[in-house]
RNA sequence: GGCGGCGUGGCCGAGUGGUUAGGCAGGGGCCUGCAAAGCCCCGUACUCCGGUUCGAAUCCGGACGCCGCCUCCA
């Protein structure tokens, strides 16, 4: 059974299933006006793995994470580009999706855009209006939180406490400074939708109470997101669902920051690096292993140096795969532990690593258990195990593959000048012509090989 | 002010009342023509001060330091 940290009760407890082995899950997606950065990576990583683990283990998952493509940032960034909202959206979705892609993040199950689901979105707040639980102002539509009883649910705290903490605003039309936004009037060429409040356009905080109990339904499994997303965004999500009467979601996981000098990397703090940028310079397998190498409710350093770190572990996992001949497991593709003969050893691993995936998604111990088991198999090889080496090297394999990381064993593409240059060392090596064979060695290095001999001759690869 | 989290060896980062986390880096050795990769061996850490205990990095109390949420934010 998967137990999940519960960000409500505050203890690890089993993941729910309001249909027994089935899973659906709902993750707050990106508002697409600017490229995504790492902590969004993070984001996407950690749930990849806990959809991917949990379909490992069985569970027929129902991932759902939404695109906002109607906000005032995409509205402010098409004025500041002198560009239509539709081509910033168009763009950044289009960066999202290829850096996500990059990240070896398979594509949710569903991708509801909010500006497909405005009419319910109305439908949802005129409801609020007529119950006298939402009111208008002279901007738009405003959530009354006193009307919800446990309001502060998530937050941890009681609407009064909250209330001490709020800071003044200017809107002096709000009940209270908590009260949140549901709909907001359109100023003149911003885009709008008709409604019976006024053309405008939603808050974000009802877009994603509707499209997730439209797509998942009433009492949906999992909603998870940014700690950051806990309040006020979740909470008012939440607050709408109690409002209209709709069972939410039965579990709450939120993931931990990236951090930068440690202070949290975020959008408005500006300390942000791009996503799109650490995977045009790195192994994007390298940023996936860093993650996975701490708890996923911990706080994360992304720097140069913890990227390459982890880069050089990766490429302890790609030697294994090299001299195992391992196929490239996972990318799109959710492996299903069921489909894999578990027996001796390899079963013990799986078991080992299962009890802490299952534990609140432990992947530290997990990836450490599976690097042990590294050293197992090369040990055992080195002492001429071979077929235990061997099924031992292939369920690491496919237990990374459980986790989303694939191991690459070297297929580089020899150019006919590299070619040449092994023939001729070989050549080298087999008349003993030690500094030919040296120099040869330097000119494949120079062309950025990474230069191994063995009895079976010179072989090469990238670093 | 309210609520929450954290402080581990050179670095990253788990764990937990007594016995190896793991990775990276570093040192020694094996293998190798020399390398690379791999293998073997080595570092002996847990912010500080009290307390509980036969025994605490691990539990309790306190101090100090750092971070987050309460405002858009993954």
């Amino acid at each position: 059974m998967i137990r999940l940290y519960d960000s409500v009760h505050g203890v690890v407890r089993d993941l729910p299933m309001r249909e027994p082995g089935r899973l659906s899950i709902y993750s707050c997606g990106p508002t697409v006006y600017s490229l995504p950065h790492l902590g969004h990576g993070r984001q996407t990583l950690v749930w990849d793995v806990v959809r991917r683990w949990s379909t490992f283990r069985g569970l027929d998952v129902h991932f759902v994470s939404n695109i906002t493509d109607i906000d005032d940032k995409i509205i402010a960034r098409a004025l500041d580009q002198g560009t239509s909202t539709s081509d910033v959206v168009a763009r950044y979705e289009s960066e999202w999706w290829e850096a996500m892609t990059a990240l070896g993040a398979a594509m949710p199950d569903d991708i509801p855009h909010a500006t497909d689901w405005v009419p319910q979105m109305i439908s949802l707040i005129e409801s609020f209006v007529e119950d006298g639980v939402a009111y208008q102002t002279s901007d738009g539509v405003y959530f009354d939180v006193s009307r919800v009883t446990d309001y502060g649910l998530l937050a941890g705290q009681p609407l009064d406490s909250l209330r001490a903490g709020a800071r003044v605003e200017a809107n002096d039309e709000k009940r209270s400074p908590l009260d949140f936004v549901l709909w907001k009037n359109a100023k003149p060429g911003e885009p709008s939708w008709p409604a019976p409040f006024g053309e405008g356009r939603p808050g974000w905080h009802t877009e994603c109470v509707v499209m997730s109990l439209g797509l998942l339904g009433d009492g949906f499994d999992l909603h998870v997101g940014g700690l950051d997303l806990k309040f006020p965004h979740h909470e008012n999500e939440r607050a709408q669902a109690v409002a209209a009467n709709r069972p939410f979601a039965q579990h709450w996981g939120h993931h931990g920051w990236v951090m930068v000098d440690q202070m949290k990397m975020s959008s408005s703090l500006g300390n942000f690096t791009s996503l799109t940028d650490l995977l045009g310079r790195t192994d994007p397998r390298a940023y996936r292993l860093l993650v996975l190498r701490s708890h996923y409710r911990s706080p994360i350093e992304v720097t140069t140096e913890t990227i390459a770190d982890a880069e050089r572990a990766l490429a302890r996992l790609d030697t294994l795969a090299r001299r195992f001949e391992l196929p490239s497991l996972a990318g799109a593709t959710l492996e299903v532990g069921s489909n894999y003969r578990w027996e001796g050893e390899a079963l013990d691993l799986y078991d080992r690593v299962a009890t802490n995936l299952d534990d609140d998604l432990n992947t530290p111990p997990a990836v450490a258990q599976l690097f042990e088991a590294v050293g197992l198999a090369n040990t055992l090889a080195d002492r001429g195990a071979t077929s235990e080496a061997q099924s031992f090297a292939e369920a690491v394999n496919v237990l990374f593959a459980s986790m989303g990381l694939a191991l690459h064993a070297s297929d580089d593409a020899l150019d006919p000048l590299s070619a040449d240059l092994v023939a001729r060392r070989d050549a080298a090596r087999s008349a003993k012509d030690w500094v030919g064979a040296d120099k040869l060695r330097d000119e494949l290095v120079e062309h950025g090989w990474v230069v191994e001999d063995s009895a079976a001759g010179t072989f090469i690869r990238r670093p």
